[in-house]
DNA sequence: GTTAAGCTGTGAATGGTTTCACAATGTGAT
DNA sequence: ATCACATTGTGAAACCATTCACAGCTTAAC
């Protein structure tokens, strides 16, 4: 598991990238204080995170503050989406019309994001070939031909447990380099693909167990 | 941020019991696999964890496995379950029966689990007093009298993000000590309380960071 | 212009997690 | 019964992330 950038890229773990997309969140909301500064004891309150981890992370993406006066809010927000983002749009695509799937699909339905859902895929032959949300659900079998044709680089999978490999192999074969996987199932991809895992039944044992314990952990955003 | 446990108890961290919940997912799925033992690297393989750190967990949970056997599957299984679980169940509620939440709610609906979603809570009128997926709805005014009656120490909120503050109030206040929250912001809560935060827009934003670069990282579960 | 104040940027220290590597040991084969 | 083997359990090492702490600046005030 080596990694080396060429150079002019630094190696930023995917903790920090996490609490960048954070960073980014909560400055661009809020925008009642319009003071023109911000310190970093400042963002890091509003995001649960220490003073000292802000400048950290800041540095890392290069965005530079000045003593005493702090943050330029908006030359930080440009730097972190420079870091973050890419000049173009990236296309996503939406795997499994349940439930959970037409929920998802609901949330980032009228969305002015850089992401942007601009197809979704069921098997069953009930769904597809309808207009949703504003989206076209496709069949499966044609999974292949429109991510491509679509360049689709990132899917979210929420179809059940059984089919979730099956799926995330035509996905990975179909061009897609990340997925955020629903279904409650270890999946197997190459390597350039990156997976992340939201797994509800896993997630709400987890807070069933601490909330037992009184012990409160440190605060992190998933 | 000190944590000290009577000491009958050991102190384990977060990560590692999201694991332990992810071995025990594992080790009672599959049950095609009918051979008695497990050896580690086959547990790592089906959760993405390396052998030695299965071991070091089992370790800490207590379970012992027997050298070139592996570990007794039903064994195993107890002694993780042992120790996530306390004998009862676990109430849990519903706060806002929007979209995901309608959704969250049908995926948690016939399950056979030590934690059982008992009500729902949301404030339009057109939506309390009905039975949802065998769930009753209750006003969010009388979510204090309910969660008190019913025992409620754990709670899924997915109201908007502009409710989510009080709406956590009001639960800290009914006596619940663990949240999992869906709401996009970052909940003030007491020490004893845990919370757990999945921002849907934020975990693709992050998938879509790792799809651009190459860059694969280490497999984990959220 | 000078000064006091307070924040940034960052090397060093700390703390936590994962991997390494190997002695100890139970197992199955002979 | 004995032996060879593959795996466990676990100190120690390596690694990564976070916090500490302070020199160096910039600014604002006077």
């Amino acid at each position: 598991m080596k990694k080396q950038q060429g150079g002019s890229e630094r190696t930023i773990s995917e903790r920090t990238v996490s609490r960048l997309i954070l960073y980014r969140k909560r400055l661009s909301g809020a925008h009642e204080h319009q003071k023109r500064f911000i310190y970093s004891y400042e963002l890091g309150a509003m995001c649960g995170v220490s003073s000292a981890q802000v400048r950290r992370d800041l540095m890392l993406v290069g965005c530079a503050g000045s003593p005493n006066r702090g943050y330029d809010r908006r030359e930080l927000l440009a730097g972190i989406e420079e870091f973050l983002y890419r000049p173009g749009t990236q296309n996503v695509a939406l795997v499994g019309l349940g439930n959970l799937g037409r929920a998802i699909l609901s949330f980032f339905a009228g969305r002015r994001s850089r992401l942007a859902v601009v197809a979704t895929f069921d098997i069953d032959s009930a769904k597809t070939n309808c207009v949703t949300f504003g989206c076209r659900c496709y069949p499966v079998a044609d999974l292949r031909t429109v991510a491509a044709a679509a360049r689709i680089e990132v899917a979210m999978l929420t179809v059940p447990a059984a089919a979730a490999q099956a799926t995330a192999d035509l996905l990975v074969d179909a061009g897609v380099r990340g997925i955020l996987n629903f279904a409650p199932v270890t999946l197997r991809v190459p390597d350039h693909v990156f997976v992340e895992d939201i797994d509800l039944a896993m997630s709400l044992e987890k807070v069933a167990f601490f909330a037992r314990r009184g012990q409160q952990m440190e605060r992190k955003h998933a």
